[in-house]
Formats: structure tokens, C-alpha cells, sequence
DNA sequence: CCTTTCGATAGAAGACCTCTATCAAGCAGA
DNA sequence: TCTGCTTGATAGAGGTCTTCTATCGAAAGG
């Protein structure tokens, strides 16, 4: 039973059931007896069949919620025996937007110490990837920003708020001293893609300004970002965590950006789902203590 | 999987192969595999071995909570297909305690007109047992004390509020006017089971106004206590809500029970878990209007 | 009209489950 | 201490269920 509600989410997910079938490692017949036996025994359609996947019918969505609790409470069950046994172990996947990913050690780097049979995974993902793997049982928790769009039933920490800085070439003209989010017409920008949240906030505080900005390029990765500010003389904006690690060096300059003084609370994202593996529970009380010592 | 996991909530409950096995219809060797199995997937000991059953190990109680809700949630997924494929339909099992029981009618008799097809068990019990059986998942809904004593993870549904009158056979010397629990020293009383929650009130309230009673006759149903004093000089003592059935006729009479004008909550108790399946969720719909019906 | 993609179906091999029968350990009473 | 009962574990047979490979038919795309 359970594993024919793994199969259901994969399908659900891939939306196709020769890669549902893959990411489970059966084979397609397999899963498609499966999805079959599962609306058998539930008496429901969940699938609307033809030729080919056309979607979850109205039953198949609230069956969906339903094996993902159970799946997952399936899979909490088993990784708390594993640790009764052999101690704090296991994977904890996070996904993470590009503008905390320098936040991850922080979160993290006592957490492996302490606990070596730990194995960590950390990508790299949209705000909104972010809340649908969680949904999807593909990640354990995620880092993302908790109070600008809306997020679903989840248990968030808020771990550091947001400020933005410009960031230029040294000897930039905009460098001298703090400059408002007005000033930033004509200014030329290197800016993320608008699929991530950090752009629609951006956009946000430039609309707010009365400031319309075209920047000439657009990447979905700050390294890349940051690469193009070295290398021209294109501006660029992050919050001041993300951009630390790359002013270390005299290449690069920043400068606050104010009016408003912006600000955006970014912290972790975990399942709504009592109790916690302990995994999870331990990686929250770290979050929570990395919150208290941030805001000190 | 999901069949060990019932497996392994059966044995917990029945503390003893054999029955366990009996109670979800195998053999006792196949519930003995079943938990072994349960114990090498899990990869922990789950149940104290030795010649018989010794109780579980601290990793078997946690894999005991996990158990039910899986469980649980296993059969809310089934229950809601079904009310999807054929309307509101199935078994809602209510535990009550005695002095609840008339208000069981009020609570589903417009359920049961609007529902024919559910079906309804109703089953007379202490209020420990009541807790018990929902965390058991031997019932799905449970008629009780709220604020009493502790009642665990539970959503709470209050309906009505206690009061309680002195019940005795018409002529009774006190059935003048208003008595004190002050006054109940010395008059031959029977009541409920000191295992009945409505009895330790009662003694709460006797020891506060100073009183020590040892009632001549006990039992665990008011049909007995009534019925006791239809046919003696005994008084008995009952909230007004179970009191009134019984008081239609000229034979017996009542008056209230007063310093204190003692009161206690009674309500539905149902599991802490959502979303609820649409049979319990209506339950709590109808439980919500008739406690705003009881109050205005 | 032909090709490709997608999901369903058939049939065989093997894994898994449940049963009956039986055993060994512990406990109780004589 | 012996005997009989209770309790749970074990062995082995039979049957069910699952999964695989191979193949088909329908629909979409060029």
C-alpha cells in the first residue's frame, strides 16, 4: 500500500508514468498495474486516463495530500528507528534560494561536526521550487524567504533579515556613500532572472522608487552575477549576506541602498508535521540558535 | 506495511499474541512473522521478548505513535474516497460516558436523517476508557469531561455545561427546595463507580463542603442508580442533562444541588488530526451548532 | 501517411504471505 | 519435582501477489 502511494506521488509528480516509473525504479507496467490497483482498492478514479497523463481528477488531489502525509509519516517512522539504533544519521536534503546559500555553513557546519553520519545535500532552487519539493517529500526543509509570498502549511525559523547593497567595480561612481533605490535609473544592472523571488523584490522597491530598470543581464546565479560586475562596469544588487563573501578582496566595492531601507526575512522552511524526525529537529533548534545570534 | 503496522497497534492493545492475532482476523503465527518482520525492516526491537508478551521497548512506544497515525491517516484516505465515490456514508464509532448518553441523541439524530448511510455505534464508557479507545483508534469520536482532567492531543468540541440535581423518589424529605452538598452527610445515596470520572466530581465536591459519604449502592449506569432509587429511600445524585429523561413521570423528583453551583464541560473529543475525514468533520459541524443551540 | 510517444495488456518467473502442524519455554498446581 | 497448560517461535506447503519482458493499440506530430 505504501509503495503503491510513493508510486502515486512520483506520478503526480513527473507527470508521466515512464519517468514515475524510473524515479521508483520500476518498470512502467509496473506502476501503471500499481496507480490501477490503488484506484481499485480506494473505488475511485485518480488519474483521468487516455492515451496518455492528463492530470489528477478532483478524488486523485485529495488522495494526493493524503499519501503524502502518510508517505512521509512512513518515512519519519523509519528514519527515527535508524537513529535509535545507530545514533543521529541519515541524509537531510535542503533547498536553498541563491541569495542564502553562503547562510547554509553557517547553519550547518556544527551540525556535520557534531554529528558526522549525517550526509547533507544542499541545491540550489527557486522560492517556489523550494515550497513544491518540500510539498513533494523531495527535500527535508528548505531555506527561503518567509514573509513576502505566501507559503502553505509549513513551520518556518526565521534566521536573518535581508538588507540590500549595491555592488559595483571599485571605483564605481555610485560608491561613494549610500544610495537610494531612486538613484537607480540609468544605472547600468546585472539583476537575477524574474523566477526568483530576490528580482520580484527588487522590482518591488524600484516600482516603489518610481525607477524603471532594463538590466542587460540576467542569470539565475549570483556567482554569475558577481563574474559580470568584476568584469564591467555593469552594477549589480544583492542583500549584504550574499554579497559579503565577495568583497573580501579591494576589486569590489558596496555601498548600502536606502529609501527604503529594505528588509526581508529569510529563514527555514520545514514540513508542517509534529513531531519532527529527529534529523529535522535537531537541524530547527540549530536554526533557532543561529536566529538568536544573529539578532544579537 | 500498512497491514503490519494495524498488526503491531493490535498487539500493543491486547498486550498478547494470540488475541492480537484473533482481533485482526489472522493466525497467531502469522501476527508473530508480521511483527518480526516490522522489527528487521525497522531494524530495532520493538516488543520485549521472552515467553510471552513483556511489553514494548521505549523504540517500540515511539514506533507505536507513528503507527497510528500512519494507520489512521490510511483509513481517513479510504473513508474520504468512499464519501467521494457514494456521498457520506460508512461507520462512526462514538464512545460515551454514562452520563452523556441522552445528549448522544441530540448529536445525531438530524445526522443520521440527513446520512442514512452512515451508521452509527455507540458504546458506554468510562472517560479514561474513551481516551484510551480514541488514541487506539477504536472509535472515531468520544462523548467526555473537557475540563476536568487532562485529555491529551485532542480537538475539543464543548457542548454543554454540567449542573447537577439531587434525583430521589417523590415525598423524599429533601426534595423541598435548593440543597447544599453541605447537606448530604448522613442522607443514604447511591452513586456511579469511583472509576467514573462523574463520581469523582461528585466526591471532589463532597470533600469540599466537608462532607464523607459512602454511598450504599454503586454501579456504572444511572439505569441502575435510577431504577435504585424508584425502588428505595436512596437518593442519588446526577447532572440535570442525564437527570431529566427520567423524570417524566410523578414517581421520582429532583431539585438542584447548590454552594457550590458546581459545573463541568462536557464535549466531543475527536483526534488531533486534519485534515478530518468528512463523517467526523460533519460530527464536529453539528456538535459546534448544538453547543451554540444549548447556550443561547 | 508514417513515425514516435505513451500507456495498457499478457504471460511467466519469482517473491511474499498465510496457513496448519508442531515445538520449546515458562508457569501453576499437585 | 512432576504434569499439564499457556504462550509464542519455527518449519514447510500452498497459494497469492508482484514484477519483469515483450508486445500492442491509440494518439500526436511532422
Amino acid at each position: 500500500m505504501i509503495d503503491k502511494l510513493e508510486m502515486f506521488i512520483a506520478l503526480a509528480r513527473e507527470e508521466h508514468f515512464g519517468r514515475a516509473a524510473n524515479a521508483q525504479g520500476v518498470t512502467q507496467p509496473t506502476l501503471s498495474a500499481a496507480i490501477k490497483q490503488l484506484e481499485d482498492q480506494l473505488g475511485v478514479m485518480l488519474v483521468w486516463r487516455g492515451s496518455r497523463y492528463r492530470g489528477l481528477t478532483p478524488e486523485g488531489q485529495r488522495a494526493l495530500d493524503w499519501a503524502r502525509r502518510i508517505v512521509g509519516d512512513a518515512r519519519s517512522l523509519r528514519q527515527e528507528m535508524r537513529v535509535a539504533r545507530q545514533g543521529l544519521s541519515g541524509d537531510l536534503r535542503l533547498a536553498v534560494i541563491p541569495t542564502a546559500l553562503t547562510v547554509v555553513s553557517d547553519l550547518i557546519a556544527g551540525y556535520a561536526e557534531a554529528h558526522p553520519n549525517v550526509r547533507f545535500s544542499v541545491q540550489s532552487n527557486t522560492s517556489i521550487e523550494v515550497l513544491n519539493m518540500l510539498e513533494n517529500l523531495e527535500i527535508d526543509a528548505g531555506l527561503t524567504y518567509l514573509d513576502n509570498e505566501p507559503l502553505g502549511r509549513v513551520t518556518t525559523v526565521p534566521i536573518y533579515s535581508e538588507r540590500y547593497v549595491l555592488v559595483a567595480k571599485a571605483g564605481h561612481p555610485l560608491l561613494g556613500g549610500p544610495v537610494r533605490w531612486a538613484d537607480l535609473a540609468d544605472v547600468p544592472l546585472c539583476l537575477m532572472t524574474p523566477d526568483m523571488q530576490n528580482r520580484r523584490i527588487i522590482n518591488q522597491h524600484l516600482a516603489k522608487a518610481g525607477v524603471e530598470v532594463t538590466p542587460q543581464i540576467e542569470a539565475s546565479s549570483i556567482v554569475v552575477l558577481v563574474s559580470q560586475v568584476v568584469n564591467s562596469n555593469l552594477a549589480t544588487i544583492l542583500p549584504v549576506r550574499a554579497a559579503e563573501i565577495f568583497l573580501k578582496g579591494d576589486d569590489l566595492g558596496s555601498v548600502p541602498l536606502i529609501k527604503p531601507d529594505a528588509s526581508h526575512t529569510v529563514g527555514l522552511v520545514a514540513p508542517q508535521r509534529e513531531p519532527f524526525t529527529p534529523v529535522l529537529a535537531t537541524l530547527l533548534d540549530r536554526a533557532r540558535a543561529l536566529s538568536a545570534a544573529v539578532s544579537n
